[in-house]
DNA sequence: GCTCGTCCGTACGCTTCCGTACGGTCACCA
DNA sequence: TGGTGACCGTACGGAAGCGTACGGACGAGC
């Protein structure tokens, strides 16, 4: 819905103005006619820019795709510790979840292959850098790819879900679950101190309950 | 794709091959026109049965429910061992879902109230079953609630990981994730004696691992 | 065998969108 | 100050799909 502020218009402006349609509406909502209005221009400027539709749509994809895992990561790259870096990703990877609708909108269209082949590096870099904070947390690779194939699937679904039902999602709910995710999937098989450390801060948390349990 | 049987055709007709539209591209694959031509028939037919396209979705999508609630629900009536019926819904759901494109279709679609509409039923009935079994399984409501969105989340996120990347879900790899799951978020709080017939049937698992880890 | 209601085909208008053709504008540079 | 090329608007043709109008076929009941 953004307005055209400079005179020209560059195919930036196209692409993001694309991925805010194919955030709202998914990929057949991006159209040409209705982007150029919201740009304030007419399809004559378009054509100038872009072939056609088909690659503007790709544009789009390659802006969301970067915005997903480069910048993902080179913003995690400043935390030194695994277990904090991991915790911050499940964190506001959880918490920016819900306000992703283009993911939401893309794993939509089975039939899209150009989506299809972005999504599925963005699942690879993501479960690929999961495991390698796993097993720097101590997992073998093994357990550490089955784990982060697991955390992908609850990023994934909670993504969705949140977005459904946000009750299913408010802040304190949230937090008890990434608690025991992270207690259950993610905290180093021989490292007690965190845990313990972790129980020591929340003493009726889930892992505190579960571990008495298991020594019971 | 089905053709026409028999002279006729009923409502259930149309709604089961927009059923296997929506499967195929979504909510805007249903359209009257292809649909009619599947069937063998015109549009002339269509509008004797239906008022408009927007009945139609409506049609497919409450066959759709109807299928991912009750069906399902009255399936595990017959499994006496609410343990039992979580894995089996655990296995068959994460076995049937990679199958299930109409979800996958549905959960595209953020600005189509009545599709929204129906997955928050689904949603909150899976939900709501998972925890019925959990607290069987001696959880608190509390505990269970969020184990069983942590399910849920799981689930979805299977289901559409399967189908962006199917080599991430092949059976070996998902029984062990499934075992993992099973062991990290299901496994009665109080019940060692499950936990020991399992880590006896599978000694280098997981389960047995991390717990070898705890007592250390 | 006639009638009537059910069911379906054909034909049409309307809308939205894609892509093309072409002419106009404006900055910049010689 | 005239020309050039980047940029954009207007106008058009075509495709796909929605919904409507209307007429024909066909079986059930009288």
């Amino acid at each position: 819905m953004r307005k055209r502020t400079a005179g020209r218009l560059t195919p930036r402006d196209w692409a993001e103005a694309a991925l805010e349609a194919l955030a709202r509406g998914g990929v057949e909502a991006v159209a040409v006619e209705p982007i150029a209005a919201a740009l304030g221009a007419t399809k004559g400027s378009f054509y100038w820019h872009f072939a056609n539709r088909e690659s503007l749509v790709e544009a789009a994809l390659d802006l969301w795709e970067q915005s997903r895992t480069d910048d993902v990561i080179r913003q995690l790259e400043g935390i030194p510790d695994p277990a904090e870096r991991l915790r911050v990703l499940i964190g506001t990877g959880i918490e920016l979840g819900p306000t992703d609708r283009v993911e939401i909108a893309l794993l939509a269209n089975p039939g899209y292959p150009p989506a299809l082949r972005r999504m599925r590096r963005v699942a690879q870099r993501r479960i690929g850098y999961l495991a390698d904070q796993l097993q720097a947390l101590g997992w073998t690779p093994a357990e550490a790819r089955d784990r982060a194939v697991l955390i992908a699937y609850l990023y994934v679904g909670n993504m969705q879900l949140a977005h459904l039902a946000p009750r299913l999602v408010d802040a304190r709910a949230h937090r008890r679950q990434a608690e025991i995710v992270y207690d259950a999937l993610i905290a180093a098989p021989r490292d007690e101190h965190a845990a313990a450390r972790r129980s020591g801060a929340r003493p009726t948390g889930a892992r505190a309950r579960s571990a008495r349990s298991r020594r019971a």
